[in-house]
DNA sequence: CCCGATTTTAAGGTTGGTTTCAGCTGGTGG
DNA sequence: CCACCAGCTGAAACCAACCTTAAAATCGGG
């Protein structure tokens, strides 16, 4: 699968990239609206994701300009500005989909993987592999390599997959609270450690390590 | 693969002819019902998608009059209405499937997909396989490995059929209405749970395995 | 227009994942 | 060496997701 990833903030495209590749897609990176355009007409990607906001040429367009020009690339627009209308004026230039900013890198994922399940009509192979773990979003379950799967309930699915986006990276319990239950506001609990021990029964009591006072990490498995 | 795609509506067709090849296969299309009869008899196309309705040749009699000349191409009509007559009208002429407008891209890959695999004989014939379950298009029916036809609503025929497309794979449920009510914005409803139940008392209580939080799996039957 | 079939809504019961809780463990700083 | 506190863990309580049934709305054929 390829996608062409047309974004100007720099440490921004920088972060996407990475999760994206991670979850398995051959990513071009463009931070020029001109370049963006003629790339998407060029080239087939299977998928655009669209800043709006852009130097030399606005997102909307481009995307107005591909649609003009035939092509059904499925289009995802990230946006700073979450007003109705914009949202609207999006969609009637051709847009599949539309993500505002801040989000998760997660969601963006989700919706990637929506839209190409969508348009293209074959299920891509969805397998998120990092730190000697295979995810498998299709038959939500985990694999150790040379292992049994192993399968999960919904929310230790959603934290698994947080940490396989971020391998090796410590991951704060706000942090991870956050993510589970979308911006909901802090409540003084220990779901997350008794979520950690699940999941640690589940993969192997090693596979997560606890950074006293900053979080926990996904370790790579030996390997 | 060379597919053969004969609908007159320009926009549809082009949206078409993108999808099926970014799925990969070689597709020439004709507005025309004469054109397309001829190219068919001519060309050693694998598959050919047919829309009823059209200009100077109707779909069916394009149809007809291939199976009259003894060609065995398979055939996977489409066309906007539904009424359940016409469904068997086309099938009888000789059509192998029937998809009904609107429709995901999604589905139309998938159809394609399973039409080339039995053609090609990779499956048993005319029936689409899995999980111990065999389903019969021309009669909306369901047959378990030696067991009485049972025969099915056309919304339980569609869900099932979506399950036997993804064995194995945990459908959401805001998946499977997307699929049930093409793009239909989601109401909040148990349709999906009440279909779910009935689907169950037809197959078996155990077809239809339930992961809490995460959707539904048509598992195999046990062997 | 009427009748039977199908689809949708609604309500109450059930269940298993989620959350809480209470006691425990072990690292850390004084 | 001790006290403290972050994190661990088993089990109980809770609640949203799910199941089931039945009645109401809708559809399709005659």
């Amino acid at each position: 699968m390829r996608l062409l990833l047309v974004e100007d903030n720099v440490a921004l495209a920088d972060s996407l990239l990475a999760v994206l590749k991670r979850a398995g897609y051959a990513v071009d990176w463009r931070a020029d609206g001109r370049d963006a355009l003629l790339l998407g007409e060029q080239e087939p990607y299977d998928l655009a994701i669209l800043d709006l906001g852009l130097p030399g040429m606005d997102g909307l367009e481009i995307l107005r300009s591909w649609r003009a020009g035939g092509s059904s690339l499925p289009v995802l627009i990230l946006t700073a500005r979450s007003r109705w209308t914009e949202r609207v004026e999006g969609l009637q230039a051709g847009a599949d989909d539309y993500l505002t900013k801040p989000f998760h890198n997660e969601e963006l994922v989700l919706r990637v993987q929506a839209l190409l399940r969508r348009a293209h009509g074959r299920e891509p192979q969805t397998l998120l592999s990092a730190a000697g773990l295979q995810l498998d979003e299709a038959h939500q379950q985990v694999v150790r390599a040379g292992q049994e799967p192993v399968s999960l309930s919904a929310s230790e699915f959603k934290l698994l997959r947080y940490f396989m986006l971020n391998p090796g990276k410590v991951l704060s319990k706000t942090r991870l609270a956050e993510h589970l239950y979308d911006y909901e506001d802090e409540r003084d609990s220990n779901v997350i450690e008794v979520l950690i021990n699940h999941l640690r029964r589940k993969l192997g009591r090693e596979a997560i390590e606890t950074r006293r006072g900053q979080g926990y990490v996904l370790v790579g498995a030996g390997a």
